[in-house]
DNA sequence: TATGAATGAGCATTCATTCAT
DNA sequence: GATGAATGAATGCTCATTCAT
C-alpha cells in the first residue's frame, strides 16, 4: 500500500537521523549522510520533510511525545505525592541518559540559533514542568512539602536535572565519581530542598 | 608602544571571535566571518593562531583564567564559610550569564565530539569544583553544614548551577518567571540541600 | 538518448581535464579550473567523481585501456616477430607523443609521492612489458634474436622508449635534431641491441 | 664577517631546499616550509633569492655544475674511448641515482611549465651530450665504433639513460628485477648499439 | 513517489609574495 | 641583513537546497 511504504521510508529517515545524531551531534548532521545511510536520494528526504530543520523538528516532537507519555503515565500511577515527585525526576533523568539523541535536540539546543525557529516546538517542555509543578502543589496541600511557588520550584528542579543530564551526556563529570550514586544523591537532594 | 600594537590585532581577533560565538554559536563560527568582521585577511588570523582550534583554545583558556581568578578571589576574601559558598555560586552563575561566549565553549561543548579539543583544557573546570568542595568540607568541620562527600556534593551544586545557567542562556526558561528571583532561590536551595 | 546525455558532462569533465593536464601539468590541475572550463559548478564534478584523485584515476585507467588495446591489436596482427617488436615500439612511442596528457599521468608520476594513487593502477603498465617480453622470447625461439632474459630486456626497451618520449614531451631534445629521424634511429637501435 | 654569514644562510637555504625536494618533490616545495626548517623568516629567503623559481634555478645550476665536473673529469682521465664512453654513462646514471633532488629539477621538469623559464639553465644539459658525442666521434675515428651521427647518437644514449634513471627514481621498475643488473645491461647494450 | 543532476555559497587551510621597519 | 606582519588569491571539498523528469 502506498501509505504504508510512504510511512516506512519516512520512519527510516527519522530513525537513521536519530542514530546519526547520537554519533555525530547535530552540528555534524548532513542530509547527504542521512540519504546515504537510508539508501535513498537526498530528494526523497525533501519529499517527506520540507527541509533539514523540519526533519529535526519532527524528531523533537517525537522526543517530547515520548518523554511526556512516560511522565504522564508515572503521574497517573503514583498516588504518594513524594514518591510521584521522585519517580517523575527519575523518568526525566533516565529519559535523557537513554535517549541522548532526543535529549540533545530537545534541551541542549539554543532554539534561537536554529534558523527556522518554531517556538511552540520547544515550549512543549513546559508540560513536563507542569506535571512536576502540580505534584509540588499537591504535596504542599498535603503538607508533605512546603512549596510556595510551585511553578518556579519546578523550574529549579528542572534546571538541576538538566545540568546533571547534560553534563553526564557530555562526559564532563569526573569519571572517578559513581554515576548512579550521583544521580541518587541528586534525587534525594531535590526532595530535601522543599522540606 | 610596540608590544601593544603588536598584540592589537590578536586581541581584536579574540574579541571578535567571542562576539560571533555569542551570536552564532561555535558550530557557525567561521574563519572567513571572523576575518571579515576584524577587517583583515584570513591569512592574518593564521599568522596569530595555528588554526581554528587553536583560536578557540585560546578563548577557552582565557575563560577559565577569568572564572578561576574571580572564584579564587572570593574564596580568599570570604571567611564565613556559608557566605563563601553562596558567593562562589553567585560568582559562577554571574560569570556564565555575563560571559555567554566563554561559558559556551567552556562548559557547553562535548569534548568527545571535537576530537581535536584537548581534554586537559576542560579539566581546569575541576579547580572551581575544588574551591566549592573545600568550602563544603570546611563548613562541615565547623558543623555549619553536614556534607559527607564534599567532592560529589560539589558536583551536585555544579550541575544545578550549570543547568540554570545553560537554560537561561538558551532562553529556555519561561519568560514570565523573574530571572533574578529564580537565581536567588537556586542559591538559597543549594545551602538548604546540605543542612 | 538518455544514457548519452547522462554521460555527456562526465565525458566533458574528463576531456577538459585531459586538456588542462597537457597545458599545465598535474601539479597545476585544479577542480575550480576544470569546472570553469567545463562551465559547471565544482559540485557537479564531485557528483561524477568522488574526489580529484578519482577523476585522475579514471583518466589513468582510460589511458592504459587505450595503450593496451593498441598494442594488443598490433601483437595479434603482426606475425613476423621482428616486425612485431618494432611495431609495438612504434605504438608505444606514438601513443606517448599523441597523448601527452595520458602519458604524463600514466608514466611520469612518482606514485610514492602521491600516496593516494593506488599502486595497482600503475601496475597495468606491466602488461605492455609482457607483450614486448613475449615477443622477445618468441624471436629468440625462432633464432631471429638472442635474448637471455626477456623480461629484463623488455624493461630495457621500455626505459629507452620512456626516456625518448618524456624528453620529447618536455621539449628537452635539441630542436635542431630531426625528431622523426631520432625516433626511427631509436627503433632501429632497439632491434640491434639484441642481435 | 658579513659576507661569510651571508653565504652561510644562503648555503643553508639551498641545502634545506634540496632535502625537501627529495622528500616531497618540487610540487610540494613551499617557501614557508623551507624557512621553518632553516629557522629563518620567509623574508630572509627573498633576500637571497628573487623568488621561488630563482631558488630552484640556483639548485639546477649547482646540479649541472656538479654533473658536468664529474663527467669532464672522467672525460679527461679515460684514454680508451670505449671505456670512456661507458664511464661517462656510469657517471650520468650514478649521478641521477645518488642525487635524486638535483636530477628531478634538472631533467624531470617541463621547463615550459615553470613560469619564469630561463631556457639557458636547462640548455646546459647539452654539454654532457657533447662529451658523449665527442667520445662517439673519436671512437668512430679510431674505428672502434661506427657512429654516423654522433650528436644524434649521443641523444639516443641520453634518452636511454634518462628513461632508466627516471623510472628507477620513481620506483616504477618491477621490484623483482635486480637493479644493478639492469643498469649493467643497459651500459652493455649502449656499446652494442654502435658496433 | 522518487531520483539524478546541478548549483552556489560556504568551509578551513596554504601559498608566494610584499614591505615597512 | 633580516624580520614580523599582512595580503589576496588559490586549494580541495562539503553543504542545504532545487527541480525537471
Amino acid at each position: 500500500m502506498a501509505t504504508a511504504s510512504e510511512n516506512h521510508i519516512r520512519r527510516t529517515i527519522l530513525d537513521v537521523t536519530r542514530h546519526l545524531l547520537v554519533q555525530n551531534g547535530i552540528s555534524n548532521l548532513s542530509m547527504r549522510m542521512i540519504s546515504r545511510k537510508v539508501g535513498c536520494s537526498v530528494g526523497t528526504i525533501y519529499f517527506y520533510f520540507r527541509n533539514k530543520d523540519a526533519l529535526v523538528h519532527s524528531l523533537i516532537e517525537e522526543g517530547f511525545e515520548l518523554l511526556i507519555s512516560i511522565m504522564e503515565q508515572t503521574y497517573q500511577t503514583h498516588h504518594d505525592t513524594l514518591e510521584r515527585l521522585k519517580a517523575l525526576c527519575v523518568d526525566y533523568i533516565q529519559f535523557g541518559l537513554k535517549n541522548p539523541e532526543y535529549y540533545e535536540i530537545m534541551f541542549m539546543l539554543n532554539p534561537e540559533r536554529m534558523e527556522r525557529y518554531p517556538a511552540e516546538k520547544y515550549r512543549r517542555a513546559r508540560h513536563t514542568l507542569e506535571l512536576i509543578s502540580e505534584t509540588l502543589a499537591e504535596a504542599t496541600r498535603e503538607k508533605v512539602l512546603n512549596v510556595k511557588e510551585p511553578y518556579q520550584s519546578a523550574h529549579l528542579i528542572w534546571t538541576f536535572m538538566h545540568g546533571l543530564v547534560s553534563l553526564l551526556l557530555a562526559r564532563r563529570i569526573d569519571a572517578r565519581l559513581d554515576q548512579q550514586g550521583l544521580i541518587d544523591s541528586a534525587i534525594e537532594k531535590i526532595a530535601l530542598m522543599f522540606r
